[in-house]
DNA sequence: CACACAAACTTGTATATACAAGTTTGTGTG
DNA sequence: CACACAAACTTGTATATACAAGTTTGTGTG
């Protein structure tokens, strides 16, 4: 609790809009209200609302309010960044991780460059199945570097590396880079997936930073096609 | 011009990343140096940095100061909410448009569900073949409800719609959500597109949505596999 | 009744101030 | 010299005020 008082504002009208206190198509109450409500000032409660109108939960329109969108639900992996975990929970559908491996690596010519490490730094390689209703259906390919995560262990990969890193190495993750494209499946692939008659798999990049802006993770994820899926909330900017 | 403080502030800061007068990795001036440079108060600065932070271009780190990123390198299409006009002129490859049709039609079953409208209403439907580097790639089928959009013509359809849209309709293009998948190719995808040996296309739905949150165009995006390529950028939000 | 228009609402922008909480710098003590 | 620590920087949060610019409501005029 305490700590932040916008964020804690905007969780308590995400949670909310989530419940179906606020439906989609209604009004929430207004900037004055809210300031009422919550004993705050108006731009605290801008700011809550901002972060909503930002993540696609809420539309304002001047003049008139601001209204619940009903956009953003979700449907398959890796919407904004979030764990696997907290996706698995959010899903709710039965899931399971299975660490294929997990030892200490030297990076070759492409983790080099994926990286930003020299030859002689070490590097966590993990790799998991993500297995989906009784199918391994995602290939998890995870590099860490071995400067920002010393340990790592078999049990913590089977759980949740993020939340490890978060909460026991008090490791301030912020963002991330994503790019997706599609490829032919490797001996890999097929080897640990049940890729069924599928030539192709989706891979989807990921580069992790600090909150320093420092790169510490590169991960790999290689998806089964028919069973990819991905949402995405976007806002124009106008100029004028 | 004027009109917007705090965006001019934005747009001028980003084409200064942009044209490399501020370098990925070095640090912009503070937010009290900006103050004097454009003569404004301090939460005029701080929201065009926030911006500039949301969308990726730079990274505040408390204490110590802005630094430039360089993870916003486009790659292939739709990152953001852009048009492909505005997107193959950021890329600066040979493309072209093709106009397959353009017909008003009453909605079937498909799209009455994805355009929220009646059997009776009147809806645009337009086909447009994207062309790249003299490979036909793209097979961008739009819906577009008549009642916001009562007239179009190939031409404009060969040029730009949102342009068209935007300028002339004085249409507020606010938000979108995408969604992406893998599907078999069908008989119109092997009809326009150079498929090669393909037998599968990426599939990117597009809902947009005007500034009162009303739906008024459904896009279907289908993708050649090999030249599908797309980006994403995302901060993580920490609770406490 | 029809209509104009003021009043009361809504969100958006800009400014100022105060203090909290990080990081850097440099002074001065031992 | 090594070290502690204050001073001067940085960004983050919270509050208050003023006015602009939309929309809705309701009053009152003709």
């Amino acid at each position: 609790m305490s700590e932040n008082k916008y964020l804690s504002i905007y969780n308590d009208l995400l949670s909310k809009i989530e419940k179906g206190i606020f439906k989609p198509g209604m009004k929430i109450p207004s900037e004055n209200q809210l300031v009422e409500q919550y004993e705050t000032s108006r731009e605290t409660i801008r700011k809550a609302l901002n972060l909503l109108s930002e993540h696609g939960y809420i539309q304002k329109i001047k003049g008139k309010g601001s209204i619940v969108l009903d956009v953003r639900k979700f449907d398959f992996p890796i919407s904004g960044l979030i764990s696997f975990k907290e996706l698995a929970q959010k899903l709710g559908k039965p899931s399971r991780t299975i660490v294929e491996q997990l030892e200490m690596v030297k990076p070759d010519e492409v983790l080099k460059k994926h990286l930003h490490v020299t030859a002689r730094e070490d590097i966590w390689k993990v790799v998991r199945v993500r297995e989906i209703e009784g199918e391994r259906i995602i290939l998890d390919k995870d590099f860490f570097n071995k400067k920002f995560v010393p340990f790592l262990s078999k049990d913590i990969c089977a759980r949740s590396i993020y939340e490890y890193l978060e909460k026991e190495l008090q490791l301030k993750i912020s963002f991330a880079k994503k790019e997706f494209f599609v490829e032919e499946c490797t001996e890999e692939d097929r080897m640990y997936l049940n890729l069924k008659q599928y030539t192709h798999v989706v891979v989807v990049r990921n580069y992790v930073y600090l909150d320093d802006a420092s790169l510490f993770q590169y991960t790999e994820s290689r998806h089964r096609l028919d069973k990819f899926r991905f949402v995405d909330f976007a806002r124009r900017i106008h100029l004028h």
